[in-house]
DNA sequence: GAATCTTGCGAAAACGTTTTCGTGTTAATA
DNA sequence: TATTAACACGAAAACGTTTTCGCAAGATTC
């Protein structure tokens, strides 16, 4: 393997110390032209470049940032990072990306790996089983050591830290209100657990909505589905009882589209026997037949501006440094799967 | 900020030297058994953990591996990153993912940054631009420099490291040959420009496919799209004709939903009066209406691959170390959008 | 001709770790 | 009692860089 050429072996070569030979490369008045461009166009012709382990040890910082998510084969989540890698090039940071698979224990190692000098920050989303657990000591570390820390999406109010999330309960209610303007009558939510905070905080918009048109909360509407055991199973269930919804807010695409196609088996027609309204304007909502309305969150626009916080955050070495909670607001996507008015 | 325990810290806190203070933690022989086990209480009560950047530093490897891709945004790369990740952190190696946005420059500035001591090795699947340019010095440099390279999906014949790579003309012919042996007759193709070098393989495995059953290569059925222009418009095109064909082979899924929405436009029937396959087996295949009969890639399983070699490249001091390129089968999943023979 | 200033370079510390090699003290052996 | 062995620790180098400080030689000033 070909030795990686160093400061020191230029050094070598022109009998001169380290010193100069840094100074030199760094253009320094201090080092005589002469000297400086030889130095100079031996460095370019060996393609010398500075070691960045080196740079990172003496600057007490590596100019990369950290991102832990749940999954990386998400439509919703890819966005966020292409929305966080962007401004992280523009402004000469790179971005390692760690994925919890939404295990506790593997998103404790990635903090604990990520927190040894390898980054600056770490932007995260915080893990199913974490939220299930209620165990949040590794954030508090992360804060008590000085690792500036951004959550986005999936959060934890007592987490005191900048925080980037979607206006979920907003738009649950969008959602509902929108089945409802369209004449839905009996308006089903296939949801997640109540520990999904996010499946939590639609469910409430979605309740609020009905309320205040004086539709009642219905128990068995409320389908919380456990990824755990088959999702096709608990959806189909909705449409096997005599008298089936007429409307279905699904707090993401895939319940979505599964409930779509299990209408389709119990013939019933979306959007003329059923309007369907998903959350997460991803690449299913877009190509499905029928394409599917849906609760769009700016996931790109969501990752910028944690990244944002972030970096001011790394930047700021005020004591009385203040964080704040953007909430991203939530647009409707009008498509073929919600009957017009 | 909090500062971080070093091995200093707790030295000065003992009154001994910071190799005392090293071995004792690393529980050596040669410190007694009194003053280890007060060091090591007191590192664990302030959790010390040594600084990563230090380690690498003078370990000359970082146990990191870096991955350029085009785009993140797309479900098959996110599989492949999958594989990797799993093998990679079951080693003990960690992950940091580039895009190159399908730019040459940028794939050109991740390599520079991530060769600069920061990875032990990279994996790369290469910029469309980078395929059209021609340009391919960046990656010679890496190979001179001794790092190792694994490229997968999108590599170049005449950079010498290892591959993996999908069997794209056995793809393409599996998926056109299954046209023919439903019945289909005039068969088109919707694939990339020729210097995307997996469009042109699956092109070649189309043509090759309709040779071997004796049916002509008609070049208006041949239409390469160019994702810089209105894709839509392009694929429309293909049923404005009077005698549209009733077979598509599409070279990715995009492709293939887009085609089977324009379908619905001109009232064209999928699978009746159309069938229709992709390739690779993302989430709009399994959720489209009618779903979508493709050719699976393996990606999950390619990750896998290309990281194994990659490992295996790193812990080789052999000289003679062999590259090899591994050639990952593609299957069909025959799912609703083409019809039964 | 002495004092000062400029030029051009080197020494050394610092970042945090690991590891080899010494070395002084005490205990065991001949 | 003299030699050796065991024990317990420290010094220093190494990884590659940047930067402050010091210093010698020559040039300039009065």
């Amino acid at each position: 393997m070909k030795q990686k050429i160093t400061l020191k072996k230029i050094a070598k070569e022109f009998e001169v110390s380290i010193s100069t030979v840094s100074k030199a490369l760094k253009d320094s008045h201090e080092i005589s032209n002469e000297l400086k461009e030889k130095i100079k166009a031996f460095a370019d012709y060996y393609h010398y470049k500075p070691n960045s382990l080196a740079l990172n040890l003496r600057n007490q910082k590596t100019k990369t940032i950290g991102i832990i998510i749940p999954e990386i084969v998400h439509h919703f989540f890819t966005k966020v990072i292409s929305g966080i890698e962007y401004i992280a090039n523009e402004k000469g940071y790179n971005v390692m990306i760690c994925m919890s698979n939404e295990s506790y224990e593997k998103e404790v190692l990635n903090m604990d790996m990520l927190a040894n000098g390898i980054v600056d920050g770490i932007i995260v989303s915080v893990a199913k089983e974490t939220e299930e657990k209620g165990e949040y000591s590794h954030f508090k570390d992360l804060i008590y050591n000085g690792i500036p820390l951004v959550m986005f999406d999936r959060v934890i109010d007592e987490i005191i830290c900048n925080k980037v999330i979607t206006n979920d309960i907003d738009g649950g209610y969008l959602a509902t209100k929108h089945l409802i303007n369209i004449g839905c009558k009996k308006i089903a939510i296939l949801t997640t657990p109540d520990y999904v905070t996010v499946g939590a905080l639609r469910n409430q918009g979605y309740q609020n909505a009905l309320s205040d048109h004086n539709m009642q909360i219905n128990e068995d509407l409320i389908i919380k589905i456990d990824d755990k055991h088959d999702i096709e199973k608990q959806i189909k269930k909705v449409f096997a009882q005599k008298n089936p919804p007429d409307g279905i807010f699904a707090v993401n695409e895939i319940y979505a589209a599964i409930a779509m196609k299990k209408a389709k088996n119990y013939n019933i027609n979306v959007p003329n026997d059923l309007s369907v309204i998903g959350f997460t304007d991803g690449l299913i909502s877009q190509y499905s037949t029928p394409s599917l309305s849906t609760v769009a969150q700016h996931g790109y626009h969501m990752g910028q501006k944690a990244i944002e916080l972030l970096l001011t955050e790394i930047d700021s070495q005020d004591t009385d440094y203040q964080y704040e909670t953007t909430i991203i607001e939530t647009d409707l996507i009008f498509r073929e799967s919600t009957s017009k008015v």
